[in-house]
DNA sequence: ACTATTAATGTATAGACAGCATGTC
DNA sequence: CTATACATTAATAGT
């Protein structure tokens, strides 16, 4: 099937489609476009990675809104929201706008009412029918992208009830979902009332194989010799191996410790084939990667990158990753040792893909776990770049032959599992219950069942009542904590029940956070009292920390690291003015959000569990509930996670160093700024509840919300708030006097120059956002600011240790990439 | 006696969505 | 109840 011949298209596109050079549908294509996606019919695509599966969906909303209808893409991963905007874009001379929603990012200028086609994650269209987005009404088209992921226990139920309640909304919607290969495709397919395009078919050949002493063996019978030589590491021969032929290597491992590990062995391999001019580029490449953070992580990776190898995994900054994806793309890192991450997120394909690690750890499980296969076949999806290479390898490893010919049986020649729905889980239930009576969805038990019993769910559950039993146990929990009433049959939300719908929380989160703050206010009296003994005790506790650091660390850079904390612990012993003025304390809401289920908690090392007891009982009257029994085991090891989770927040909050954060918690970049993110957002829900429900502490709920935001002790709030400034600037500037944003606007210009390092644009555009009537510099002599200088030298040491030459953008790079 | 190699022991274990109101150099 | 890779330390062999 050529693109003319597909029916229902704007005008013009054909044309467009055959410039792009598409003569030729691809088979699944032109099969989708026969069971009529592109004349409003619903399709479930079930087809391997990379084989086209978003033109189908592409053509289908082109039809649709041709037709005068409006489209929806949903997409798994925020970051694939943008990636399939830019895709989409292309259409804009057909006159079709693209709008993009997501969590962290809107598109900016019309309402997304006005625009054709609409990207978002599942939880963000979720939330917009609870707050009754308008437009959702109009869709004509949803498209459901790795519609398998309905399997996933913690994020399929939203998938799964969303597309149940856009489908209620909006009669004769049509559903394009698009799906890896999985084992029940017919039963996905029935539920959404699809016709089934099913096909193994791909752009590029896919040879599968396993590497088991000095050759691979192939699926298709051949055989590739792949001598293993001294160093005796699979890994090592296989991406040797491809570089031989020039292509570039993934590996896939089931650790963030074995990616680092394997990404700095992998170097010395790799530096081996780099030309003089690759190495300058990658030279470039490395420090810009140090210049994201000043964490440890960072100098690991951009070592590894120099050398044309590199790592990948969720600790990594969201720059990090972006660079080393590109980068990959663009051939100059020639292998990446990651984990799952990268096979989920966006389009990296490699000539060769290597799945060292096909087992991976789970504590529920109680050790090494098969992966699925339908994980497994995702990451050897990514073999083999299209237009570019003849054919793409997968490799899987094996140290004996009867391993290699179990890997053949368990993922070669294997289909992938069923999809099942996770829906009847409390947790899933929980939350997606009270949205369905908040929303106006079913205002009965029977209109509940109803509702639910057309989810996929239902359609496949070989225990029947479970679905009733499970939802008569969360009602009963809703209606206990006052989310919902029920009076006789009928069943209708509170005024907070709403709320706590339409801020997105878990139900249970939110119990929480009213139970704390309403105990918080129950006991305020007893507690400030018992703070008032605290400033002194912590300050000595601070003091002995800083000791005991100092006797561990040797060498010229601990030592240094060690004078800034000691300095910055000592500034605070000096001006205790975290404890003793407000109360609910910071830490004490910390604490709150970070014991919520919305929280993903911190994991407690060895050792951890003696350091946040003694911590627990040191703080205890500044936490939001009382102490769970030490030897309640599993209570009292989620109290100390979140106090563990607690005390990083906190740490963030007193303008600690990113790389001190990170070595006492031992998480990356991207952790601390996962976990401000998800504060930031906990606590906003909290200031609402606590608004709502008229309890004192909404003030101080504010307060640690903004503290989180910026990264700031309170006094430098009101600095910090101001365009152009961070955590960084805001602290230069008080140092030198500059307290507030008054003082910005009335205060000496040299000092204000001094303390942002004589940079005379920056000085300009911060005094003009603080409101400042003549924010020029021109006038202002370098001279002038020699004194105010000095000043700032010293206020640079206390909260730095001093020796800072950052430029600029890099300053402001951390501040980007948590504000 | 001292270093190089190896054995024993210890340790840690993937990922990432959401409110609201505006805007980084 | 189940594993594995890596890092560190202790033990052993070799010089």
């Amino acid at each position: 099937m050529r693109p003319e011949d597909v029916p229902g298209l704007p005008e013009g596109v054909p044309e467009r489609l055959q410039s792009e050079g598409i003569e030729e549908l691809y088979p699944p294509q032109a099969e989708a476009v026969e069971a009529g996606v592109t004349e409003g019919e619903s399709v479930l695509a079930s087809v391997p990675t990379a084989s086209g599966k978003t033109f189908i969906a592409e053509l289908a909303m082109l039809s649709s809104v041709q037709r005068g209808g409006k489209a929806l893409y949903i997409v798994p991963l925020r970051a694939l929201a943008s990636e399939k905007k830019a895709e989409f874009e292309r259409w804009e001379e057909f006159g079709i706008d693209v709008g993009v929603s997501t969590g962290n990012y809107e598109s900016s200028g019309e309402w997304l009412s006005s625009r054709d086609i609409i990207v978002a994650t599942s939880e963000k269209v979720d939330s917009l029918i609870r707050n009754n987005a308008g437009w959702v009404s109009d869709l004509s088209c949803v498209v459901a992208d790795e519609v398998h992921l309905v399997n996933d226990g913690h994020r399929g139920p939203t998938l799964e009830v969303t597309l149940g309640k856009l489908r209620k909304i909006n009669a004769g919607l049509q559903v394009v979902a698009l799906s890896a290969t999985v084992g029940n495709a017919e039963e996905v397919a029935e539920w959404l009332d699809a016709t089934l395009v099913q096909s193994e078919w791909r752009p590029i050949d896919l040879k599968m194989g396993v590497h088991y002493g000095n050759a691979i063996s192939f699926d298709d019978g051949s055989q590739r010799e792949v001598p293993v030589g001294k160093g005796g590491r699979q890994t090592s021969a296989l991406v040797a191996d491809t570089l031989d032929e020039d292509g570039s290597s993934l590996v896939f491992v089931n650790s963030r410790r074995n990616a680092e590990a394997a990404a700095k062995r992998l170097k010395d391999v790799t530096a081996e084939y780099l030309t003089g001019e690759e190495r300058s580029e990658l030279a470039e490449l490395a420090q810009e990667i140090r210049d994201v953070s000043d964490a440890e992580t960072s100098d690991t990776l951009a070592n590894c990158v120099a050398k044309g190898a590199a790592f990948h995994h969720a600790g990594l900054a969201s720059e990090h990753r972006r660079l080393v994806e590109e980068a990959f793309r663009a051939r100059s890192v020639k292998t990446v040792s990651a984990t799952p991450t990268l096979a989920a997120g966006v389009n990296t394909p490699s000539r060769r893909v290597i799945v060292r690690d096909w087992q991976r750890y789970d504590g529920e499980f109680g050790g090494m776990k098969p992966l699925d296969v339908l994980e497994v076949h995702q990451m050897m999806g990514r073999a083999g770049r299209p237009g570019l290479d003849p054919y793409g390898e997968a490799v899987l490893l094996a140290k004996d032959s009867e391993t290699r010919d179990q890997l053949f049986e368990r993922y070669v020649w294997a289909d992938a599992e069923p999809v099942r729905s996770k829906l009847a889980a409390e947790p899933a239930l929980r939350t997606h219950l009270l949205a369905t009576v908040a929303s106006g969805f079913a205002h009965t038990r029977e209109g509940l069942l109803e509702f639910l019993d057309r989810t996929l769910y239902a359609t496949q559950t070989d225990e029947p009542g479970r679905l009733e039993r499970v939802t008569d146990t969360v009602l009963r929990y809703l209606e206990a904590n006052g989310f919902v009433e029920m009076d006789g049959d009928d069943i209708s939300a509170t005024a907070i029940g709403h709320t706590v719908s339409r801020l997105y929380l878990d139900p249970m989160s939110a119990a929480e956070i009213i139970d704390g703050l309403r105990w918080g206010a129950d006991h305020r009296e007893e507690k400030l009292r018992a703070l008032e003994g605290v400033s002194d005790a912590d300050a000595r506790r601070a003091a002995s920390d800083a000791e005991e650091e100092a006797d561990e660390s040797g060498g010229f850079q601990r030592a240094s690291e060690m004078v800034s904390t000691g300095d910055e612990e000592g500034a605070e012993s000096a001006e205790p003015i975290e404890t003793d003025r407000t109360y609910p304390t910071a830490l004490g809401l910390f604490h709150l959000v970070s014991r919520t289920p919305d929280m993903y908690q911190l994991y407690l090392k060895s050792g951890d569990r003696e350091t946040y007891t003694e911590e627990c009982y040191e703080r205890e009257p500044e936490l939001l509930g009382s102490v769970p029994s030490e030897y309640e085991d599993v209570r009292f090891e989620e109290w100390l996670s979140a106090l563990k989770t607690a005390r990083l927040l906190e740490d963030w909050t007193r303008e600690v160093d990113e790389d001190r954060i990170t070595e006492r918690y031992g998480v990356g970049p991207g952790d601390i700024r996962g976990k401000v993110e998800t504060a930031q957002w906990l606590l906003g829900a909290a200031e609402r509840l606590a608004g709502e429900l008229d309890l004192s502490s909404a003030v101080a709920v504010r307060e640690a919300k903004k503290r989180v935001e910026y990264g700031v002790r309170d006094e430098l709030l009101d600095l910090a708030g101001v365009r152009g400034v961070g955590r960084k600037r805001a602290r230069r500037l008080f140092e030198a006097g500059i307290e507030t944003r008054n003082d910005l606007r009335q205060a000496d210009k040299s000092v204000i120059l001094a303390a942002l390092r004589g940079r005379r644009k920056t000085a300009e555009n911060v005094l003009e956002a603080a409101g400042r009537r003549d924010p020029s510099m021109d006038d202002v002599d370098e001279s002038e600011a020699d004194v105010p200088e000095a000043t700032f030298e010293r206020a640079s040491e206390r909260t730095e240790g001093g020796g800072d030459d950052a430029d600029d953008p890099q300053e402001q790079a951390s501040l980007g990439d948590f504000g």
